[in-house]
DNA sequence: CTATTAGCTGCCAAAGTTCACAATACGTTT
DNA sequence: AAACGTATTGTGAACTTTGGCAGCTAATAG
């Protein structure tokens, strides 16, 4: 059991990176460690919830990344779909997803594999997964692994957010005034302008000025828009 | 290194433990193999956003637990602060803490430790802790134990997260209609009941309706309140 | 001292929401 | 066949929000 030294070295790896491609590099290194092929991370932003923006880094054949991009696959792999309602670790074997999604997956050289989710506060949700060809997961190569496989999916996750969540939302850097939270924490408990005048003790005005300079902070179309951004990027 | 046996251990007694008290038993006992005296978890609830609850599970002193829920400590104890931020794992000692929550930590025994928050799509947020009063913790100590503390975060956050949310919310049986869900996530994204008729092809008569069933079962004041629950509860 | 930022307030009209009162239709369960 | 849940549509009155106008105080950084 060499887990030890190469989780060392992945952290060390880690904080050194410069780039996605260098760190996917890195993690395809230590899944070779691990006994696995291929490795992938996909970064889906929480915003907006009609359309959901995410992207994806992995060394698949580039056939199937594009085949997956342009089917729009990321709204039907099972995978992503365990991720976004759980953190638990998913073995999948691609013999269980019946769809043509599957039989492409197999067809590329994906045949089992590990996966885990991990979120943040900004609703930001990193899959991280680990895949080969032909040897299923036994119980106790999942036991012996497992720790060391949720500990890199977090790794991973603190890397690729860091490089990939600028390129999905163009807004981290708008700072919203502590009064300007108050009145939006209120707001999103579903206070009127007028109650939040009274609980605050302000002009009904002035809430309205409030929530007018967080619509245009946040280039929002109205108060329920800016208030789930806020909430959904943790601004409040 | 005898972290593997005990974690396959760990693993089963979560899936069997009862109730809470046993799973922090279980717990307990992990921290004391891998050097730690005392370990806690706790579980902050998403909702309402003005005044979030929470629920503290630990092996600390009665004392100390009772003065932390009577001093609202939740609210300035800087592990609590940097989990409602980050997953990444904390070490801490007790000493950086200056202000009076510091000193009666100190005096309960607790000296040096290490946290690491989890997150669920619901947005509860858990929080991981080992505590031990004497011997802080070394860079090797932390490199070494790491993966099976996050592993161990994670197995606590899925055991206390079943026994203890429903403790926190009372609506966790809601059920949107495919529509209403719909409507509501172009509510979400900032249209008003006219624009997401012409999306959708209804009238607005329809969409008004929808979103007032909706405002029934989440017994929401508001479009805005209905809209932040549904997203924080991830009914949408 | 001046510029900037945060916070506060007023008025008014147009647009949007909430809450009453409804009615009709379709499919599934009982 | 009746009951239920889901989806659709209507009207009108009362309330809330949005967007334009403009002006005030207090703190603080250059």
């Amino acid at each position: 059991m060499k887990i030890q030294p190469w989780l060392d070295e992945q952290w060390q790896s880690l904080l050194t990176t410069q780039n996605q491609h260098e760190l996917l590099q890195h993690l395809v290194k230590a899944a070779k460690l691990l006994g696995f092929d291929h490795c992938s991370f996909v970064l889906r932003a929480p915003y907006p919830l009609t359309a959901p923006k995410a992207l994806l880094m992995s060394n698949y054949p580039v056939v199937w990344q594009q085949n997956y991009q342009a089917n729009n696959y990321i709204y039907q792999d099972p995978i992503m779909l365990h991720a976004l309602c759980s953190t638990s670790p998913l073995r999948w074997s691609v013999e269980q997803f019946k769809s043509p999604f599957g039989e492409e997956a197999l067809a590329h050289g994906i045949g089992y594999g590990w996966s885990q989710a991990h979120y943040n506060t900004q609703r930001f949700i990193g899959v991280f997964s680990l895949a080969r060809t032909l040897e299923s997961i036994s119980a106790n190569e999942l036991t012996e692994k497992t720790p060391a496989l949720s500990w890199l999916t977090q790794l991973a996750y603190a890397g690729f957010y860091a490089f990939m969540a600028p390129k999905l939302t163009m807004d981290l850097n708008i700072k919203l005034t502590e009064r300007e939270k108050e009145v939006l924490r209120w707001t999103a408990d579903g206070k009127t302008a007028g109650e939040i005048a009274d609980i605050l003790i302000l002009s009904e005005r002035t809430v309205h000025f409030h929530i007018n300079n967080v619509l245009t902070k946040l280039n929002a179309a109205n108060k329920t828009a800016a208030t789930v951004q806020a909430v959904v990027l943790g601004l409040i």
